[in-house]
DNA sequence: TCTATATTTCGATGATAGTTGAAATATTTA
DNA sequence: TAAATATTTCAACTATCATCGAAATATAGA
């Protein structure tokens, strides 16, 4: 038997049925308290408390104290990116609920990616700004043009610090819901905070499914020539 | 509860151990029958037929049956990019006698990931020709420039060709023992096929670890600039 | 100080999943 | 045709693991 990584070992982690709904829920990027990511992933408060423990130790999550409240969230970037190719390779939701139904279809229609948009949002506006000439798509990512410095400084980003971050600038990440790709990387982050500031797109509570403003709907049509 | 793909589906099926197993001995992207993967599995042949029975119902490996033998295989590029993604995240190998200590170091030194070249053989050659002006890095893929495009031609590999296929032309794959990225696509592959074919380097039985020849050595260090 | 709330810990239970000996099946070889 | 080899199937066993009721612990609020 020759020796290999042992590919078991992190992945079984995430192979069991009620920790991938807590990292599932926690791809919002957002921290959550141990009851709330046990009420989403329907389990009871002790069950997520044990499974909490073991994502915390194995390195998937951090939890953080405030009084009674403990926070947890993805412990990093890497996380996400490895739980976003999971995503992308799982199999497609099964809807059994007309309540699941318009679930999925929020979720569907947009929400965040850890830190950046999904969806037909997100996947719209990267394809509105390539064929607009302010991106270009390469195989794995994408290179922003002179004319789309120009966007996006008129936009309120400075590509220059962004291109300073430490990670990735601009990744083409694969959606599970549009097989085809949207912008990740550190732009895609700055892009999607830059609409959560400008309230194009407010989050909602319980669900990483972004709600688009009657503002937003106006500013990507006029902004992004992109029509929802 | 949200409406999600679900992880734990396509992740259980690899975070078992001899499941882990049987998928890392098929990564050299050969054929293999039921009793060479028990073997290399160290399970026995009614355990390895057991599992290789959900990995084949499951997608991730394919039979072809040959008289008494059933050969079986990774069932296509997506899988393999997949593991290699497990693999690049997963803890390194623990070893545990002098055996393992030599089958690592022969892994480490040059092995197939799947169908292009990994190990420090890999690594070493794809940044001599970063080194050299014949390869461009992006972040996720490698560019030719004109003056690789004379080289691979020199070497008897034809780009456009290349170009043709129906998959990623150059991807930076991380490599889990060098922790650097070697070349992987179908430049990566057609460029290990064709030192295949040079005999720089031969495959050994029952490891994907990969054995440098003599020539190889002279052609390494005269072509590519890379000594061993 | 007592009550309420959030979370963790503990112990028991039941289900599941992996392993293997034995046997059966399939194919090849002498 | 019988023997050998490769693989699969079956059944039983054992270990593991997730779940939850109950209780304990930690913190906040009245």
């Amino acid at each position: 038997m020759s020796v290999n990584p042992n590919i078991a070992e992190v992945v079984s982690l995430m192979g069991e049925s009620s920790r991938a709904a807590i990292l599932t829920s926690l791809m919002d990027g957002r921290f959550h308290t141990a009851g709330e990511l046990a009420h989403m992933a329907a389990i009871k408060p002790q069950t997520a408390s044990f499974h909490l423990a073991k994502l915390v130790e194995g390195g998937c999550v951090i939890v953080e104290k405030h009084g009674r409240f403990r926070y947890y969230q993805l412990a990093n970037q890497e996380i996400a990116n490895f739980l976003e190719t999971l995503l992308s390779v799982a199999p497609p939701p099964k809807v059994n609920s007309l309540m699941q139904s318009s679930q999925l279809k929020a979720i569907r229609n947009a929400r965040t990616c850890y830190d950046h948009l999904a969806g037909s949002l997100g996947v719209g506006l990267t394809e509105s700004m390539v064929e607009a000439g302010y991106l270009e798509k390469e195989e794995k990512e994408f290179k922003v043009t002179s004319k789309g410095e120009q966007f996006f400084a008129d936009l309120g980003i400075d590509i220059a610090a962004v291109r300073k971050k430490r990670r990735s600038f601009s990744r083409a990440c694969l959606d599970w819901s549009e097989r085809h790709h949207h912008l990740a990387g550190a732009l895609g982050e700055e892009l999607a905070t830059r609409l959560f500031e400008l309230e194009w797109i407010i989050r909602l509570p319980k669900t990483r499914a972004v709600k688009i403003t009657e503002k937003g709907r106006l500013g990507f049509r006029e902004y992004f020539h992109f029509t929802i």
